[in-house]
DNA sequence: CGTAGTGTTGAATAAGGTCAAGCATTGTGG
DNA sequence: CCACAATGCTTGACCTTATTCAACACTACG
């Protein structure tokens, strides 16, 4: 059962070797998958998967950023999961065949790969490493909605924003000057707040001293103790 | 690698079959899991795990009920998920050995089965069918959780009551007299409300007619029409 | 410049939580 | 079987939090 010669260029055989999980995979398994894979480019906002869509397979993220968001029946977006390069989407829908709960659109132009579930289950029936790995990768998701689920039902929005700013800082720090990398909406739609609330706790932590604006999207953490003491935990 | 005679009364070396994902394992590493095991007895109100613990094994439920919730600073519960027996909980943090960020308690006494991970882990190495029921059962356990988020998130108090009794009748019902079998406490914990707020509600429903209590924990749904699309969805 | 996208601010409002009291049901011991 | 406590549930008054709607400011970029 050889493997050669690759169909594809060298880069792109080797294009899954830089992600995990696929990294567990030999070379053979990987151009398998890669040949039953369909690459996705997605431009900025871009609907990637519809809510109630019928999964057809996982979507790995190799380029871009992607927001997972779940609507509300006015349409109110809440991110349930932001995917950047080298994590993946859709995987609880596809793995039980049901249809997804979440939708998928891209936040900047995206390269993805689109990976039939068809295959992913062959290979890891193929390999036990790959299977443990992306079993990994499954309790991750798992313990990832958990701590989201504690920090948004558990806490007040003060509480949320501090928690999340505290975040973004090492741990040892006291001061600390961070750039958001997304928009402020986008935050707070992570954050389960509107734009205003938002607005309205960074203003406020402002008056209080525990932060100062610099420009739209930095920002200075200039008394980290109290800001952790405020997301209390 | 004979496995007989069994070291159990033959019940005991059985227990486990009846329970998926575990009878995809043959007899013989059905015993070795069990003999890794630890059998736990909990009365009723018995915490099981705590926030911040690390996790030893999955906890899989025989018998009785158990609740999951995260705790707010002020000691509030949220419900995040209700183990039944048949289910287990705790994989998620025992599979990538983090701190459990969920509580669990024993709402009625219960018969429950610890699972070492290391075992887990081997249990899943030898055999593909088992590793791959697991691999289901994690994506089942994020789909649940992110259904849940949808419906916690973005829908108001009323709906999310609406929504819970729906699921309790059949698709095709207008009528249906059901009987909850928790307490209501539990139910808005469950639902992220407070007792006082679920009360509220439901009067208000009764009001509405939409449905008819029947002493403390009966009620008939009478007009099931109406209260899907009260959940609106 | 002008325009679109993004962020901020204010006032009014709604949804749900808190606190406190009272009622009902269940279960227990006399 | 009754008294009574314990628990669970309901109701009312009040309050807090965050949303909504509307107006406006800032910035980026053509």
């Amino acid at each position: 059962m050889s493997c050669r010669p690759p169909s594809l260029a060298p880069d792109a055989s080797d294009l899954l070797a830089r992600f995990a999980p696929f990294d567990m995979l030999d070379a053979c398994a990987r151009e398998r998958l890669l040949a039953a894979a369909r690459p996705i480019h997605a431009a900025r906002g871009e609907l990637l998967v519809q809510q109630e869509d019928c999964p057809r397979g996982i979507h790995l993220v190799l380029d871009g950023r992607v927001k997972c968001f779940v609507l509300s029946p006015s349409g109110g977006e809440k991110i349930v999961r932001l995917a950047e390069p080298g994590s993946f989407f859709g995987e609880e829908a596809a793995l039980i065949n049901r249809p997804h709960v979440a939708n998928a659109q891209a936040i900047s132009a995206s390269e993805l790969l689109l990976v039939p579930t068809a295959a992913l289950r062959s290979a890891m029936v193929s390999s036990t490493a790959f299977s443990a790995s992306m079993s990994n990768r499954l309790a991750q998701a798992s313990y990832d909605l958990m701590s989201t689920m504690q920090v948004q039902f558990q806490l007040s929005g003060t509480q949320r924003v501090a928690h999340y700013l505290t975040r973004l800082a090492p741990d040892d720090a006291e001061r600390w000057e961070i750039r958001l990398d997304i928009d402020k909406q986008t935050i707070a739609a992570q954050l389960n707040l509107t734009p205003e609330t938002l607005s309205r706790i960074l203003s406020q932590l402002t008056r209080e001293g525990m932060i100062q604006p610099r420009g739209r999207r930095g920002m200075v953490l200039s008394e980290l103790s109290r800001l952790r003491d405020c997301a209390a935990h």
